[in-house]
DNA sequence: CTGAAAGCGCTTACAG
DNA sequence: CTGAAAGCGCTTACAG
């Protein structure tokens, strides 16, 4: 590989001018930094990674922590991120936490301490609370994206507002006997998206008079949507609709629907979350959110962080109503406030 | 951070011995070994990435070029060397290549060039000649999955074979007007995936007594195989069946079926190629192929090349038939060589 | 504006 | 088996 002395030789100049020319850094003469770029392009010299990040400690890379890279919605969130980290001259190197403990310490105790970033992307991890001390004792800018611990600076979707609103559409249609397809332990809410769906959702039954709604536990893929909604579907008391967690249970969900030769939405209404690509060839209501955005955004938040700013804040949701929620069979929709006369 | 000369103290001995205790190359006693790596735990010392590649030339680290982060079949290839890459201690650098020639000069010629990575898996990305030259002037350990050029060391799945068995898929059972929606120019062949699917296709067909079967071009996405499917059902001449170059094209073509009223397979007959996750609820007949583990031979494809091994080799695909698939209506199959008296 | 030199944090022959 | 020292390829005060 040719070095920066290669560069200096040909330009004529000293190694520590080369690294000014290609830099910007310090002054240098206008000749003098036109006749070392083209040397250096000339020679096709770009400046090592290493040998740049241990002089300057700057490494000009970002982390980002993922959970699963096989789910749609991250793959756009980490092609959001990659479209504005490359035009600033960032990499990005992927740390993949599963749920394997001595995985989940490999990445937090030595992958991530072994300075390769200079920032941090967390995509909605389930983090333990132990696990966030360790990511903040890093010591690097972190950006989490809807992430879990109140103690991560975050650009967050407010979930329980999200599951608010699709609980409420189905609601405001006249459904009833509506069930929730998700994760999320009972009891306190947590912080994990699941859980905060699944409590926004119990809460909104809780306050239009349903305690005790009924909640089923899924992955978060189609096979686990379309296994969850058959067991409700087979149950003794099945729904009239389903909020599904996202958009990928809620596909199961459909394909649970048509297996049990139900109508949709005649005989059940579904809504996911998330804004999946397919949603609309399925008909599917959802309430959207913006993944590719989302990652453009943290990016730059990363980015901004790194120079000491902030720019955290809120991300958007949008409820988008399809073919796949109406009114239950015979029911009525049912306004708050709007009792007939 | 605390570097290595903190290591050394705490442990009582020099910096040298501390690195050879962390690394286990050099010969170096059991005790102090021990002693070492206790304290280096104890005070959560982790070698530092650039100052070690810069001392070794070896970084740790993959670098994978891919075209697009947010196709469901890129998704799983990279989680598949993720999760191989990890254990043996390495990092991954993702470097998107988009059609945008700037950007892709900027990695081929800049970030690649930057010595961060100490090999390359490159997924299938049509590869100009020039482009191919450029990464091979990287003079890193190269594997291409089902790489574009033939002058790229590669994992290969012989996609003329994969086209050519779900056309005889197609005509075995008796369908003679199919069409094709995929990419690739007309003429020679070229290397590129959807090349090599159109014309194994087309000559399969040709083979059949077909020449010039039809065929529209699309992107790989739901959306295009909606859109080219619609054209090629409202055509003078609708086809009896469709083989889709991927799943999610081959989805799109349900759903245009779908749209027309048509019934599936009755009137109209699907595969796709992939092995989507999603294929089995729409039961769709497909080429399966396996991301994942192809994911997970690239990544011990490349440590094998880095030690100088060759694991190259040819990767499976398997028919699979599911409801998407049967004679047209009131076809019959025509079995070759078996002519009824 | 430009160069010589020290330093970034490791690793590894070279001695002992 | 262990340490002192040079070196990996840049960057950046410090002089001039």
């Amino acid at each position: 590989m040719t070095g920066i002395d290669d560069v200096a030789r040909a330009a004529g100049v000293s190694a520590a001018t080369v690294s000014r020319a290609l830099s910007g850094r310090g002054r240098i003469s206008d000749a003098t930094r036109v006749r070392v770029r083209a040397a250096a392009a000339e020679l096709g010299y770009v400046v090592s990674a290493a040998a740049s990040a241990l002089a300057t400690g700057h490494a000009a890379n970002i982390g980002v922590v993922v959970p699963l890279l096989d789910r749609w919605f991250f793959a756009n969130v980490l092609d959001g991120i990659a479209s504005r980290l490359a035009p600033r001259g960032y990499d990005m190197t992927l740390y993949s936490m599963s749920e394997d403990p001595s995985q989940r310490d490999g990445v937090l105790d030595v992958s991530l301490r072994r300075g390769r970033v200079d920032g941090l992307i967390v995509l909605s991890l389930t983090l333990a609370d132990d696990e966030v001390d360790r990511l903040l004792a890093l010591d690097l800018p972190v950006v989490g994206l809807s992430a879990t611990s109140a103690r991560l600076p975050a650009l967050r979707v407010d979930e329980l507002a999200v599951a608010r609103a699709a609980t409420e559409h189905l609601l405001r249609l006249g459904h009833r006997r509506i069930a929730h397809i998700g994760a999320g332990h009972d009891g306190e809410p947590g912080l994990d998206i699941p859980s905060l769906r699944r409590h926004g959702f119990q809460s909104t039954m809780a306050d239009a008079g349903i305690p005790n709604a009924p909640f089923t536990p899924a992955d978060f893929t189609i096979e686990g949507g379309h296994r969850a909604a058959l067991a409700l579907l087979d149950g003794a008391e099945p729904p009239t609709a389903i909020f599904a967690a996202s958009d990928e249970i809620a596909f199961g969900a459909l394909f649970a629907a048509r297996d049990r030769g139900l109508d949709v939405p005649a005989d059940l209404s579904v809504v996911g979350v998330d804004g999946h690509e397919m949603g609309d060839f399925f008909g599917l209501t959802t309430i959207a959110q913006f993944p590719h955005e989302q990652g453009e955004r943290a990016a730059d938040a990363v980015l901004a962080a790194l120079e000491g700013r902030d720019e955290l804040g809120d991300l958007a949701f949008r409820l988008v109503e399809r073919s796949s929620t109406s009114r239950p069979r015979g029911g009525v929709a049912e306004v708050a406030g709007t009792s007939a006369p």
